[in-house]
DNA sequence: GGTCATGTCGAAAATGTTTCGGAGAGCTGA
DNA sequence: TCAGCTCTCCGAAACATTTTCGACATGACC
């Protein structure tokens, strides 16, 4: 279609249908005091002529623009409360949050669409960025915020997360300060840094205590439920079977739950578990599982703060900020019971 | 703060700041042909005068857009679902997904921002609009589509759902085919559509084969997880206690779990719970929740894609669509227990 | 000093929206 | 049949805003 020297006005539009500029704007703006066959000719010429509305005027002074949420996999309910923090976040920043699951393709194309798109920063949680990927959101100079995510790389970016050492310290040492010593970890990818510092804050809870970590007692996964059931399985049918297990997410020791159950233990009489995220399945499983908070809507809304402060070009104090967690005590953990 | 009788316009801010109405739209455009001094003096003023932008033309027809997706409450399993469902479609569909949270604010200005930000359409979840709500976003030419609406409207609204008749009645169905007699239903709002479906499936199906819906067997609530922690009690501390319950959503169904254990009673063995919506916590529950599969993403991609048909101008086939419910078995429900 | 680039600003034109009044159709009752 | 009334539909004109373009000042540079 050959561009048109210059663009269509309503004037353009109104002559060649015959009628004023004003009915063609009511039509526009679907005002009802336009009749019914007026309305089709002038809707219909203004598809042949191509009418587009000039520059919108701005919504307000603050509204402008969206910041990508961008996740790296299924939703789940550790991305809920991340997405409601953010949400929150950006509604009071007057800005919005779209929401994205991550697709293979992540070229020079994709940073530049988002930009198009009118995106001022990029959130991504629990996410591997290659360094090509890094080097595409900075040419198109679209700011970069990650959440928990499972590769730091070298270059300077701006990361959230939370203590995850001292999460994991806290609640091996509440296992074994309720007398458990056989105390087995359920955890994510080896290579994620949020799971190792949860696996080192373990560690370091039993080792202080001198507690041995059986052969076998660390499972690796990835955070979701199927990993809790068959990591889970995993350490129950060991010889000498944990009293205790520490999961790595809530959804995990839904997972050890089930495979619990499977073999007729009791929670918590027979098996303690403590989860980690605080998510919102943490309070309704049955019996209500003790786990470690992470602050996610903080996280989420620390890091839509911190996306734009980073696109309004201000400084931000530290590259990397993490936030406190802290141990939830309700019902799936017990003392451990006499031999 | 008194409603000056008059909207401020460019022109009066203009006068105030001893400029000319051009320079004023410059500010506010953020053109650079303004020196800082005026440009501070104008934003002071502009502030001072409460100025805000009249109706804002329509957003470019060019530009990818994006559709609002808007919750009413705080967002949990389902919603997760939704978001998902809407995220994926709008993944093919090239546009973008901006999730909010329902707050007080529905004005017309509301519904003139979200075209002026650039959306094409809005999608709200479970949501109760005014008139007065709908008014505006008919006037600001959103195209509106609605999924599990609390009230319908009786404006012609698109609106998605499920078969919820179908799957109160094959919930129930199910478990009186287990020999249960005594069962209770734990719901929703009275008012909403969708629970009021429900119940009728119930009904009909306890109608049908002669049991009876004993006094106080029939809850109302909000379909969350505190709703069945309260009205699981009430039913189960009723006289004649049920053998079966079936709640409204899944996360009612897990607060009945836990009303259950915090009786003593064994699932299924001496409580047979059917759940509804089949959202991830369904799964992860234990044990296992048998569910109505309401097929969440799904719903959300339908919603995606015929909220962009509208937004096209196109004819949608029918304003109000179901897509079916399916009864998933798992392991929270069994025959009933010999007396 | 002369010339030129640059930054600011406003008058005027361009574009789009809203109000308001009037033409004309249709209806009603004497 | 016709006056009177209402209702629908449209456009002239008033308004609101954006954009273009020229004017003017200022300072740099030769």
């Amino acid at each position: 279609m050959p561009v048109s020297p210059r663009r269509a006005t309503l004037a353009t539009v109104a002559a060649s249908a015959g009628v004023s500029v004003a009915t063609v704007s009511k039509v526009l703006n679907g005002r009802s005091d336009v009749a019914p066959a007026t309305r089709s000719l002038v809707e219909a010429l203004l598809r042949q002529h191509d009418y587009v509305a000039p520059t919108p005027r701005r919504a307000d002074v603050t509204g402008l623009g969206s910041v990508e949420l961008q996740f790296d996999a299924d939703l789940n309910a550790y991305s809920t409360e991340i997405i409601q923090g953010a949400v929150a976040a950006a509604a009071e920043a007057g800005v919005g949050v779209v929401v994205s699951i991550r697709r293979a393709d992540r070229t020079a194309a994709w940073a530049r669409g988002l930009v198009a798109a009118g995106r001022r920063a990029l959130i991504a949680v629990t996410s591997e960025l290659t360094t090509g990927q890094l080097a595409a959101l900075a040419k198109a100079r679209l700011p970069l915020v990650l959440i928990d995510p499972l590769n730091l790389p070298r270059t300077r970016v701006t990361s959230i997360g939370s203590t995850n050492f001292a999460g994991g310290l806290a609640a091996t040492q509440y296992l074994l300060s309720l007398g458990h010593r056989r105390i087995a970890y359920v955890g994510g990818p080896a290579a994620a840094a949020c799971n190792q510092a949860r696996l080192h804050g373990y560690r370091a809870a039993m080792e202080v205590e001198g507690a041995p970590v059986l052969p076998g007692y660390v499972q690796a996964g990835h955070f979701r439920y199927h990993d809790g059931v068959t990591g889970g399985a995993a350490v129950l049918d060991l010889p000498r079977a944990p009293t205790a297990i520490f999961a790595a997410s809530d959804e995990t020791a839904l997972g050890i739950m089930e495979a619990a159950r499977a073999r007729g233990l009791r929670i918590p009489e027979d098996l303690s578990i403590v989860g980690f995220d605080d998510t919102q399945i943490a309070q309704m499983a049955s019996p209500p599982l003790t786990t470690v908070r992470q602050p996610l809507r903080e996280m989420g809304g620390v890091a839509l703060r911190t996306a734009l402060r980073l696109a309004a070009g201000e400084k931000i104090d530290s590259h990397h900020v993490e936030l406190a967690t802290g141990l939830v005590v309700r019902g799936s953990t017990a003392r451990v019971a006499p031999a």
